[in-house]
RNA sequence: UCCUCGAUAGCUCAACGGCAGAGCGGGCGGCUGUUAACCGCUAGGUUCCCGGUUCGAAUCCAGGUCGAGGAGCCA
């Protein structure tokens, strides 16, 4: 079957003037008269229907009258410029076929619904105006990464979902094993035997990549990860999930600045290109959700991103401590109402904070030549928060294997890691980047259950 | 794990110690072009669970379950 698609419609209108088309799609509303009634039809190409009259001089027009919300139709009809009605054009119906019905059960109704309510059926979700322009958003997204990568040329690096290393210790891991569970084979001291397991040790999903994208990008120079990521926290937040999925360049002969660069460049490239595939659904975000998203998202692609090192953020902070419920001082770690202090209130837009502390951060960031800081970057963003984590990694193997010990990590572990340093290694750097913060930025969704389409957090994994 | 808030019709909510209601959705009818159409009629309830206080509890109290928001962890 020769089907015409809404979003060409709209591309295109035109061109399909007076022209007899077939559009296949669900009904959004069914409003009927005695002789006219109308259909507003989606396909999933585009955010807007598609308005389909039809008469009763169909031979079936009660049948398609009667259809409730959600049915499937095909139908064949003639298409028509409307520049004087509400909507742009039409399809004047000169055959509906009742592809598949709907029934008045169907719980997604003419009428707004709360976010939490269909978290609950995130089988018919998708099918709402704001689940459906967040997940056909979240899919140009992922294609924009993928484009902006691959035109730097860099190398997307597959790393392995299931690990053996714990990585930099980023949080609780998920187990990975054929076990039984009930009754695990024991060592002579009692505990499970993974020895027995599948892979002979203990395995576990992933908290990160970051670790083997330095194997490839002291390989390829410049590579990239995009993949799943797994979290056993116990968080419950609106911007945390179990499962999520993360951003993870990693680039050679770099330092912290160049990689400061990398990823304003990418986030910059990433929102244009979102701006321009989708402006349906970033106007329906705009109106519904958000009035100052798109004039927000233009000043970001417009504008530089502000930096500060975390000893400035301190002093500033320091100035106005009293509104905190944290203290501040030079050591502590910044808490949220510091940062969203200072990228919403101070700076007004994203936001480096680079140079921490180094207890503060993992053993692999590169020490700076003051002895207490590290070479690290967070990029903070209004209303969502933390959106990018990295730094310039160490690569010097004798530092490295200094920071290991003092992290109290076990040097034999990482003997692959430091041989990356032993054999060619060069300063490097790279940042990970949550994919659904990205999201929720874009469309200003709050919450990190509504950008995922089936979300996974601590107590809850429907479907 | 800690703190706060919440749970009433299919959905969104009201009633806050005295007959459990509205809007939307559903059903039936009406309407020659609607735009989350409109108009009329109508059906629809274990007020999350379990105890307690009270003449009387959706409402107050204790415990529990589930959910949401925040903190921490971080992306």
């Amino acid at each position: 079957m020769k089907r015409t698609e809404i979003k060409d419609l709209f591309l295109f209108p035109s061109q399909f003037d007076s022209q007899e088309i077939t559009v296949c799609g669900w009904a959004k509303s069914i409003r009927d008269h005695k002789t006219t009634a109308f259909i507003h039809l989606t396909d999933g190409s585009c955010h807007s229907p598609l308005q389909v009259v039809f008469t009763s001089e169909l031979q079936n027009y009660a049948d398609v009258a009667s259809q409730n919300v959600g049915a499937a139709f095909i139908v064949k009809g003639t298409f028509k410029l409307t520049p004087d009605a509400k909507q742009p054009f039409e399809v004047e119906a000169s055959e509906i076929t009742i592809e598949g019905s709907s029934s008045p059960d169907y719980p997604l109704q003419k009428k707004h619904h709360s976010l939490e309510f269909l978290r609950t059926i995130p089988h018919l979700r998708t099918r709402t105006n704001t689940l459906s322009a967040t997940f056909r958003v979240r899919s140009v997204t992922a294609y924009a990464i993928h484009k902006f990568f691959n035109e730097h040329g860099f190398v997307y690096a597959h790393t392995p979902i299931i690990t053996t290393s714990d990585c930099e210790g980023a949080g609780e891991m998920f187990r990975v094993t054929t076990l039984d569970p009930v009754k695990p084979p024991l060592t002579e001291s009692g505990d499970p035997d993974y020895s027995k397991d599948f892979f002979g040790k203990p395995t576990s999903l992933t908290v990160s990549g970051q670790l083997e994208a330095e194997v490839m990008a002291l390989t390829f120079g410049k590579v990239y990860t995009f993949g799943p990521t797994f979290r056993a926290e116990q968080s419950f937040t609106a911007r945390h999930a179990s499962e999520f999925w993360m951003i993870e360049p990693e680039i050679a002969f770099a330092e912290l600045q160049d990689d400061m660069d990398l990823a304003r460049d990418m986030i910059k490239f990433v929102l244009q290109y979102v701006m321009e595939q989708c402006p349906q659904e970033m106007a329906f975000f705009n109106d519904m959700y958000d009035k100052e998203l798109i004039q927000r998202i233009n000043s970001v692609i417009e504008s530089d991103f502000a930096k500060v090192t975390y000893t400035e953020a301190i002093e500033i902070l320091e100035k106005v401590k009293d509104k905190f419920q944290y203290p501040v001082f030079w050591g502590a770690d910044l808490q949220t109402e510091h940062e969203r202090y200072l990228t919403e209130q101070v700076f007004k837009k994203p936001l480096f904070v680079i140079n921490y502390p180094k207890e503060l951060k993992a053993f692999y960031m590169r020490l700076n030549d003051d002895g207490k800081t590290v070479a690290a970057m967070d990029l903070l963003v209004p209303a969502v928060g933390e959106i990018i984590g990295g730094s310039q990694r160490e690569e010097r193997a004798d530092v490295l294997e200094q920071r290991i010990r003092e992290c109290g990590l076990n040097v034999e572990d990482y003997e692959w890691y430091l041989d990356l340093r032993r054999f060619g290694g060069t300063h490097h750097a790279g940042f990970g980047l949550g994919f659904e913060r990205l999201i929720m930025y874009m469309t200003s969704m709050a919450n990190i259950r509504d950008v995922i389409p089936f979300p996974r957090t601590p107590n809850n994994a429907l479907l």
